[in-house]
DNA sequence: TATGAATGAGGTTTCATTCAT
DNA sequence: GATGAATGAAACCTCATTCAT
């Protein structure tokens, strides 16, 4: 047992848990999900728990975070990026329907167990998902303002067409069915530019 | 005390019962909703709600069934209604955002709070909520023999759309912002159906 | 709908619901049987069951009275009937045993659910559990003051023996298994005096 | 605060609780126990109970099996033991009695509340104790062989004979009356024998 | 850093009984 | 005689969290 095992085992434990959570999370919900089965699964103890995480709200809210600072970072990379906004727009747009796929566990807890979290922390992860929102958005009139994109469809029609689906997908999207999430990150993609491209 | 009273007293219990559980199942989320709350709040007693229903499960389901039998009994209205095809389905789709907005609790409950259902009652649902996709699809599929639709795009990708936008909603929608629940379905129906018709 | 219907229908409810509860009491337990279920199995009410009885214990009591007034008359008639003692105290016991096989869900009751009835009532039944036994056991000190019973073994001794064998019938006698309830009695019979008579 | 001493206090618990609960289990009925105040007299909280316990069930079934597991063990220990059979058996019998009247109130819990356990349960125990009697009757089969016991009345009867009245001690038995556990075990013991013994 | 026994409030549900009709 | 909706107390059990070690 020297330190450099012992170090590892012990930063295992905080990962660990994230990782079972957020499986057990998604399979049967928060509520359905007791702390001492979550521990069970991760082979730890609820005192190891409880030395990490302040509660298992925390956990949850852990989880948000993680999914939350990935997707905005990546999209940050697109917006910064060099070259036309129309292509890097599609690329971001492929990018969230690919990684949300890649990350379904944590979609779908997302989406279905914002409410569980304290008002508070609600507040903080709505504000952050508006944000991602806005910037996606800020694109589009970026692409509009260089008469690339059509002025007419009103923004929140559009954002609601493509974040609605994208969010649908924890709904029918089971692995190892037809489409691969590269693919239909594509579709997506093109569906999404084919409403906002000028015709002609 | 005549007759017309004593019914209206008895059926009011369950009525009420299932007005304040959507009422609170959406708004706090279904298990931060006690039974003991729920109860105080519809005014009666817990005795007399598992007079009426078996579990707070069954309250549950009975929300899910209420909203998806009114749901499927307007879809079959339009799909059985002479005219064209195309026309019937614009106005089912309309009609699907503008009961989905004036129903928005149940809305909401049905997309959050469905895997918290008995397996099997989860099963059942999902089959319902199959069913309902497949007739509406059916639509779709009838407007293309008939050649009015684009065959083009898979049918997989037009439902992910549509459907993930309307279920969208209840993430965003206020009542008494910008847009009604009839201007709004007009919009989602002309987005849909400007997707499927034939250009020129 | 005669009177005579009406008056044989409503004649039948307190012996529908005593023959259901001695089934239900048997089979499950007293306290597993809820007064809804037992109801619902005799197809009365409720109200119905309540106007007949007091309460649940009042049901549990009439099925203890019923068998215990039938085993209580059976002995008095071998007690007043002429001839010799050992032959009546032999028909009685192989009497008792016969009727505790016909009657074996009562019998079960008995044993098992006495301590469910009210103190009051459990002194009652125990007293004229008592009064039978000493009845019984009064043959056999009218056979020893004739000279035809053995004298030596208390009569505790005798009684327990004899009573916890019938007592214990409940825990292994199955119907439709070897020996029918008649040729049962008449071994118990020949056992409880084989210990009494005298040898030679 | 020494190792003894936490280990004292932590195996505490659950034996004050099977302490309790054989205690009140035998005096009022499984049934008419509840959980809250088997653990206020217990001297513990619900949430320990539960800790150390699955449900009021699984207390029940410790006591059960903790009775039959002793009662299994001395009676090997006579099977087991060298010596003509006759005086095994004796002894055998005499330690049942002896350790049903010292345990008396599991003994009563036993046979009145074997019901309320789960059928699963309710299967195993009745399993062990076959189990038990199958032993028992196998030193009877072994002393037919060697010619010391009679070889004409049929086992079941004497299984009847021997353990109804075992069984049946706990109607009537009462501490400080006429008969101690070793004068009433040799009672029945000698009663057994003298009903095995071939004559002359 | 980690343990796991213990807490105690609160959860859902059951149920015998009552009563207006 | 009979109904069945309604009561309300009490039942069993769960669970996130704490804390002495």
């Amino acid at each position: 047992m020297g330190e450099g095992d012992r170090g590892e085992r012990s930063s295992a434990v905080p990962e660990r848990l994230l990782a079972e959570a957020t499986r057990m999370f998604a399979e049967r919900g928060f509520e359905r999900t007791s702390v001492q089965e979550l521990v069970s699964a991760a082979g730890v103890t609820k005192g190891a728990m409880y030395h990490y995480f302040d509660s298992k709200d925390d956990l949850l809210y852990a989880i948000f975070q993680r999914l939350l600072a990935m997707q905005r970072e990546r999209l940050d990379g697109y917006a910064k990026a060099p070259g036309p906004v129309a292509g890097r727009l599609r690329a971001a747009a492929a990018d969230l329907v690919r990684t949300s796929i890649e990350n379904m566990d944590e979609s779908v807890i997302v989406f279905r167990s914002l409410h569980m979290l304290s008002p508070e922390r609600q507040r903080a992860i709505r504000a952050e998902r508006r944000d991602y929102q806005e910037r996606f958005l800020a694109m589009v009139e970026e692409g509009r303002r260089e008469g690339v994109f059509r002025a007419e469809v009103p923004l929140t029609i559009v954002a609601t067409q493509f974040f609605g689906a994208v969010h649908h997908l924890g709904m029918w999207y089971r692995r190892g069915g037809g489409l691969g999430g590269a693919e239909l990150g594509e579709h997506f993609a093109e569906m999404l530019m084919s409403g906002l491209l000028a015709r002609d």
